[in-house]
Order: structure tokens, then C-alpha cells, then sequence
DNA sequence: CTTGATATGTTATCCTGTAACTCACTACAA
DNA sequence: TTGTAGTGAGTTACAGGATAACATATCAAG
């Protein structure tokens, strides 16, 4: 698994490509990329990080986008529910997804530290959450798996003090 | 697993043994049980649901136990870290922990018509979650799992529409 | 008696999220 | 052309969630 880990990577191309992705996909199933959603997209990409409502709408608010919450609740909930960004559930927050091609149920980790995400696919603990709520007769719908803790550098320089 | 599950069971029974156990608990750790922690305890066993702060902070404030926020979120902090209450992430809400003996990462079973919310011991589940992260050099701290769905009864019912 | 630890009280503020209503634009049919 | 249905966007107003910062109280140890 080395897919979006916490290793360095080339930012333009995150964001070329993230919109790239966002087009076909919108074309594909015959949703509208708006200009409020795709620039909302955009600044996620850019950000490269989990971003709040607000942070987000402070954006859109400068660039006479649009100035209340509800504008960017509507685009970043049309964004997620095309896989298009991701809810981090524990910040409150929205992330870009980095692979939105592949159909997936990600598992994210927060690093407390940095609050740096990796966002990995984890199609194992899934399944073995489904199969437990199978069991007792739940239906799963939709799986929030979320870890938190210390990447690889806050790790490191944790331990060196 | 039939640990609570969807099943009916006697609330009573929950309440008792609930503040039984965090007595024990914070007998044991030489931890303070104080009047307010024990209420707000006794608050979410009896609502046997998730509740938000500011739904416990009216109870406190009907009985004068306290009237500001910090007051309901210091309790729900320390008896979160207890391990005798749990925080669902997908709600902002809190709810009794169901096995306070047990020490356990849960994963929450959420019904999305019912509300209802079951507790499962899933040590699986997180422990693939720790493998993958390893894998990355990422060091867990805490696991959140929820899953969201339908819990046996509204299946059921959404089924025979 | 005083010092430190722990718990509580209070104010003020900030962040997150949504209901409800309005308007603009497009497509499509009468 | 006119009507109408659907979708996206704009706005107001508010509900709900969370915390910083400072003040107070209590109690046990030195």
C-alpha cells in the first residue's frame, strides 16, 4: 500500500488531474459541474489538506462566489456524494479525494500532530465490519472508518526529545 | 455476537449495572465520580440513546446541577476518557458505553431511519485498520468505526412498502 | 497556613449546520 | 408563445456544537 501516504508528491499534478477526474465523472453520469462546485473542488485540491465549511466559504466569499453557508454546504455535499471529496467525520471537515476513480470506502489517517490525512484504501476492514453487522442483522449502508495518531515524522520527532 | 445487539432488554437493569461499573471503575483508577459526572452518566444510560451536549446540559440545568456548556463537556470528556461513555463522531452526540469492563475500540452500528445505535465488540476490524497503518509507518492512537444503515426492524419495514 | 491539585462556575465567543423561502435558468410540452 | 417542472443558487435567520479564559471552591499534603 503505497497510495497517498504520507510521502511528498507533486501538488499540480493533484489538482490537474483531481479536475480532470471530476469532469469525466460528472460527464458520465450526467451531474453538472457548476462553477461554485468545481471552484469548491479546486480549493480543496489546493489546499491539499482537510478544510471546514467555512474555511472553504471564505474562499468563494472572496471571489464573489457566493457569501452564505448554505452555498458551500450545497457544493461540498454534491462533491461527496459523487466521491468527489471526502467528510472527515471526527474534524468536521472536507478533504479532496486523491483517488477518485476507483470506486472505494477509504480508511483515513489523521495525524494529531502535523493534521496531515492519508487517505488509504482499506477494503479489508470494510468487509470484516460488514460481515460483523451482518450478523446481527444490520444493513449496512456506508462505513466511516477514521485512525488517529502520529505520522511517520511527528512519530519520529516525538521520540527524539 | 449477541452483545447488544438490536434486541429489547431490561433498561433498568443497563442503568444499574452501568453506574455500578463506573464506580467500580473510578474506585479503582482513584478517580472523582462527582455529582455531575454521575448525573450526566445516569442521563445518557436512562435516554439509552445518543444525546448531544447541549440535550444532557438541559437536564443538568432543570435539576441546577450547572447551566453552561464547559459544564456538560468537562463531564462528557471525563467520563469519554473513562471509557463509560462513548463519542459517536457521525452525530456529535454522546451515548452510555453498554461493556465499561471491557476495555474495547467499538464499532458503532447506526440506524439511519431509527436512530437506534448498537454497541459491537469488533477487535477485528480495528486491528486490520492498526496493520494497514503500519504498513505506512503511521502509529494508531485511537480507532473511530461507524457504520450507518438500517438496523433489522426499519429494514424490514422499508422493505414491505 | 499556604501551596498545589482538582473540580466547578461563568462569560463570551467562535465554529458548524440547516430550515425555509426566493429567484434564475433550462428543458420540454401544450 | 406560454406554462410548468426541475435544478441550482442566493439570502435570512437561527439552532446546535465547542472552547478559551478567567474566577471560585474544596481539600489534602507539606
Amino acid at each position: 500500500m503505497d497510495i497517498k501516504s504520507f510521502e511528498a508528491h507533486d501538488h499540480k499534478h493533484c489538482i490537474k488531474s483531481g479536475l480532470k477526474a471530476a469532469e469525466d465523472i460528472c460527464a458520465e453520469r450526467k451531474a453538472q459541474l457548476t462553477p461554485v462546485r468545481r471552484r469548491v473542488l479546486e480549493i480543496l485540491l489546493e489546499g491539499h489538506r482537510a478544510m471546514g465549511a467555512y474555511e472553504v466559504l471564505d474562499h468563494l466569499r472572496a471571489e464573489g462566489l457566493g457569501s452564505q453557508p448554505p452555498v458551500a454546504y450545497r457544493a461540498l455535499d454534491f462533491l461527496a456524494a459523487n466521491g468527489l471529496v471526502h467528510r472527515i467525520e471526527r474534524l468536521n471537515a472536507f478533504i479532496a479525494c486523491s483517488t477518485p476513480d476507483v470506486d472505494h470506502a477509504p480508511t483515513f489517517l489523521i495525524c494529531r500532530e502535523c493534521s496531515t490525512i492519508a487517505e488509504t484504501p482499506a477494503p479489508r476492514a470494510g468487509r470484516v465490519v460488514r460481515n460483523a453487522a451482518q450478523e446481527v442483522g444490520f444493513h449496512v449502508e456506508k462505513v466511516v472508518i477514521e485512525a488517529e495518531g502520529l505520522c511517520p515524522a511527528c512519530h519520529e520527532s516525538e521520540a527524539a526529545e
